[in-house]
RNA sequence: GGAAGAUUAGCUCAGUCGGUUUAGAGCACCUGCCUUACAAGCAGGGGGUCACUGGUUCGAAUCCAGUAUCUUCCACCA
């Protein structure tokens, strides 16, 4: 684009990702380098950009690119996940939309809807990405519903089968009875429900079926559940109802005979202290009863009606009933009080209906041994987590891993491979033709037709678990013993990972979990956890809130390095992010300022006959040290994933140190041109500071590299090789420092006194003055410098390091004297507080030496600012 | 209710083994400047009892205990 304009963000980026596209540059084939690889968290197929996906891909990003400048081959996998409980519910909302029900259509039907709904929406988030600048090996895209990986899915299901891991369950579901439909535990919303605590009497039988008159009170908010107790459970430790033992009681209305029983899981200062056992219409009471062998008696029907089973008020409404029963009980003298009652009832997000309880028959894999592994992965740092705070949870889910529920009941997804018989046995098999096989091989005249496949799909866990194995060889998940591919032996394990701390469990974990299983090896080296992205006064960002701002407008708005800048200038890892549009600002205010300094560079006339003035080779000379220590330091960030460091290190590099000193050193004078080795010097500084920056920014980056210097066609920064650090000498470092200060100082005492810029003044340095800087103070200062002796002249002074400088002005005295005493005052506390630190025995006995060395160090830079005000003053009062 | 983590300037955060620190950045703010790369800028400036209370130590933002507040995850109570 045109040097002489404003940074125009949207006139590069889309001209700089068609040529990288174009060039292929972010493919990547095995070959002989170092292989750097990460997997992408493949977000919902029918998704689209949020913050969150922003913050995530331009970690992924930066991490990629900064691999492929330091000649690593780079390989970043992009795709997407099906998202069967997510994908789903958009295509039935959608059908319903179209006014057709969900259940008026074939598992066929509703599947050709969603495929085309996955045609149509899928993959908008793929493209988002470009906008943002993602360096994705597009060519290795991947879908986690695609033939092969689903097939990859298969397979491990039945090698867990086979191994005897995956086993057939009973599990309490949230079971909606308006959709029929079980619903995930995240579509369950609880709300604090006005409701009754009925207190029920159930009477001690006499053994024979028959109530004494003794009595045990229980409260309820289900007394219609009533009829599906199969115990009256108290806690072993409470006294009050230790006469109950061994005694059985009768439940109301029906006198069925259950027994007591005793269970720590009742709270005794709970109600009555007594708790009705419910196994099929409660998910403790069912844990309670697996403990204590206790019969399971369903009397809820999949509409929430009772049945016949309940022998009361069958095919009533489970809410009807309620009321019903209430007054039958009241009316058989069961009913000793009702006292009004608060409690969290759970209802389907979907229909609003009041979830129901219910058992129902799952696919489970079993965790232990999975799980012992996962957590040998991590504990022995072969996976390590960023930050590691995170280690604590992980060791407690790990620990306390329940076995897996697989099975999900639902369309949208891959389908359970298990065949079930005509007699109710099971056959387990990736095809339907090899399950026909097995079949007939138990029972010889199975036909095809007689066989049924299990009606529900698997956990979408279940398939992106798989991810890091299954993108580079499908081939691979289900058959350890199989020899990876050459793309998956070469790429496996990745390197890096970048993902939210929510899903640790979820997925991190079990992608560890099938990689050893599968690989015998862990999936990756290093687990960066982001934080949740926040708007500024900390609530999530939300579609419902309305306050996530849409990235691709802010893209369009101030480009997609500044928005890249915004979200990584305020996330260090694991923390939650505030992001704030400011931020985003910020990173375009950088973007202007590379800009603008390119533009002043390449204006410049070179005249080849100049040479170096001195302030420019001292200049020349610093910076290079400069940037060496800064390329060290950012290097350093890097390797411990503190990413916002590395780039604020970074800014102000460029910002502070190069435009701010080292532009301003080097610049001629209006008119007049630069010299050819300090110009030579300022691109090749310019260039490996944009280099520096690339991971971050890539599309400013590289217009200016293009611009930099003529490049063949098929040329790209991406390639270019990261700066090295090379050695840096501290003592230039310091000297240069202390002429920043002796400017700083000077610029200081001209805006105090309102001198004009241009004003000549005449410093005095002594001898401790670093020499060889003196032409930078010169030149940024407008001052001539002298080594001297400010004896008997009015003036200024102060103290860079450890020599004074003065600075020769005409001054208000009885000002300059007021502000001397305050110094003076303030260095001789500082001082008193310093001596009294090196006077403590004990202090002096164990500190190291290093510190007390520092100590005396500050107690002599005191003494010399205190010598060096009371001259002053002395001089002054003359 | 259980667990983990957090609390440092108006905001967002660093502070790496307890000692290069009289606690640092960035943004915001205030003052002065449309100075020939850049007002999306330049030169300056103010602002902190490191949540609170104790303890350990020669020395604590840093380690320990307690208190308060917040966040997240899990369980949500018949």
């Amino acid at each position: 684009m045109e040097l002489n304009t404003k940074y125009n963000p949207s006139e590069v980026e889309d001209k700089w990702y068609a040529y990288w596209l174009e060039h292929k540059f972010f493919h990547s084939e095995p070959d002989g380098r170092e292989p750097y690889t990460i997997v992408i968290p493949p977000p919902n197929v029918t998704g689209i950009l949020h913050m969150g996906h922003v913050l995530n891909n331009t970690l992924n990003d930066v991490l990629i690119r900064k691999a492929r400048m330091d000649g690593k081959n780079a390989c970043w996998v992009p795709g997407t996940d099906h998202a069967s409980i997510a994908t789903e519910s958009k295509v039935v909302a959608k059908l319903k939309e179209m006014g057709i029900p969900k259940d008026s259509l074939t598992r066929e039907e509703f599947l050709r809807y969603a495929w085309e709904w996955k045609e149509e929406h899928g993959g908008i988030i793929l493209k988002q990405l470009r906008k943002l600048g993602a360096s994705c090996d597009w060519d290795r895209t991947r879908f986690t519903m695609e033939p092969e990986l689903s097939e990859a899915v298969i397979n491990t299901f039945v090698y867990f089968y086979k191994k005897g891991w995956i086993y057939k369950g009973v599990r309490m579901v949230n079971w909606d009875p308006e959709a029929l439909t079980a619903v995930s535990d995240d579509e369950v919303i609880h709300k604090d429900t006005q409701s009754h605590f009925y207190h029920l009497k159930y009477y001690i039988s006499d053994g024979a079926g028959h109530p004494t008159d003794q009595y045990l009170v229980i409260a309820t908010t289900r007394p219609e559940t009533i009829m599906a107790d199969a115990a009256i459970c108290v806690n072993p430790a409470d006294g009050r109802h230790h006469w109950l033992r061994g005694k059985k009681v009768l439940i109301p209305l029906i006198n069925r005979e259950i027994p007591v029983i005793e269970d720590d899981y009742v709270e005794m200062d709970f109600g009555t202290g007594c708790l009705k056992v419910t196994p099929a219409h409660d998910v403790h009471d069912y844990e309670i009863g697996l403990r204590h062998s206790l019969p399971v008696l369903e009397i809820i029907d999949d509409h929430g009606r009772l049945n016949e089973k309940a022998q009361i008020l069958v095919g009533e409404d489970r809410f009807v009933a309620r009321k019903k029963i209430v007054k039958m009980l009241e009316e058989a003298g069961n009913l000793e009080k009702v006292e009004a009652y608060t409690s969290p009832v759970g209802y389907s997000e979907r229909t609003n209906a009041v979830i129901e309880p219910k058992l129902s028959a799952q696919w489970f894999l079993k965790m232990d041994e999975l799980a012992k592994r996962a957590l040998e992965t991590v504990e022995s740092g072969r996976t390590r987590l960023i930050p590691d705070k995170y280690m604590n949870t992980y060791r407690h889910w790990m620990e306390n891993a329940r076995d897996w529920c697989i099975s999900r009941q639902l369309w949208w997804g891959q389908r359970i491979p298990a065949w079930y018989l005509p007699d109710g046995q099971v056959v387990v098999e990736p095809t339907a033709e090899a399950a026909l096989k097995a079949a007939q091989a138990i029972c010889p005249d199975v036909k095809a037709e007689d066989i049924k496949q299990d009606e529900d799909v698997l956990d979408t866990w279940f398939s992106s678990w798989l991810w890091p194995i299954s993108v580079f060889d499908p081939q691979k998940p289900g058959h350890p013993d199989r020899q990876p591919n050459a793309d998956l032996a070469y790429y496996y394990p990745t390197n890096d990972i970048v993902t939210g701390p929510d899903i640790i469990f979820f997925w991190v974990a079990r992608m560890i979990m099938s990689g050893e299983e599968f690989m015998g090896k862990e999936p990756f080296s290093n687990v960066y956890f982001t934080g949740i992205v926040r708007d500024k006064i900390g609530r999530k960002m939300s579609k419902t809130l309305g306050n996530s701002p849409d990235p691709l407008d802010l893209i369009a708005q101030y480009g997609a390095d500044a928005v890249r800048i915004g979200m990584l200038l305020c996330s260090s890892a694991g923390n939650d992010i505030f992001y704030d549009e400011s931020q985003v600002e910020q990173g375009r205010n950088f973007c202007a300022k590379i800009w603008n300094s390119f533009r002043l560079v390449k204006g410049w006339k070179v005249d080849p006959a100049a040479t170096a003035p001195e302030a420019s080779a001292i200049a020349v000379r610093w910076f290079a040290d400069k940037l060496n220590q800064a390329v060290e330091t950012v290097e350093d960030h890097y390797s411990k994933f503190r990413i916002s460091d590395a780039l604020m290190t970074i800014y102000r590099l460029f910002w502070d140190e190069y435009c701010s000193w080292y532009l301003e050193l080097v610049k001629p004078a209006f008119g007049q041109a630069v010299d050819p080795v300090t110009y030579e010097a300022t691109l090749g500084f310019f260039e490996a500071l944009i280099k520096l920056i690339h991971p971050v920014m890539p599309f400013i980056t590289e217009e200016l590299w293009q611009q930099l210097a003529v490049r063949a066609e098929g040329e790209t920064i991406m390639f270019a090789p990261s700066p090295k650090a090379g050695a840096y000498d501290p003592a230039l470092l310091q000297a240069f420092e202390l002429a920043q200060q002796a400017v700083v100082g000077i610029r200081g005492i001209r805006n105090q006194k309102g001198l004009a810029p241009k004003e000549a003044l005449e410093v005095l340095v002594d001898a401790s003055f670093p020499t060889a800087v003196l032409p930078v103070v010169e030149k940024l200062a407008l001052v001539s410098v002298q080594e001297g002796d400010a004896e008997g002249k009015t003036g200024a002074s102060f103290v860079v390091g450890t020599s004074k400088v003065f600075v020769c002005l005409k001054v208000n005295v009885e000002e300059e004297i007021t502000r001397l005493k305050k110094d003076l005052a303030y260095q001789q506390q500082f001082l008193a507080g310093v001596r009294k630190k090196l006077s403590n025995g004990n202090f002096v006995a164990h500190a190291p030496a290093k510190v007390i060395e520092m100590e005396r160090k500050k107690e002599a830079d005191a003494l010399l600012r205190i010598e060096s005000y009371e001259a002053a003053l002395k001089a002054l009062e003359k």
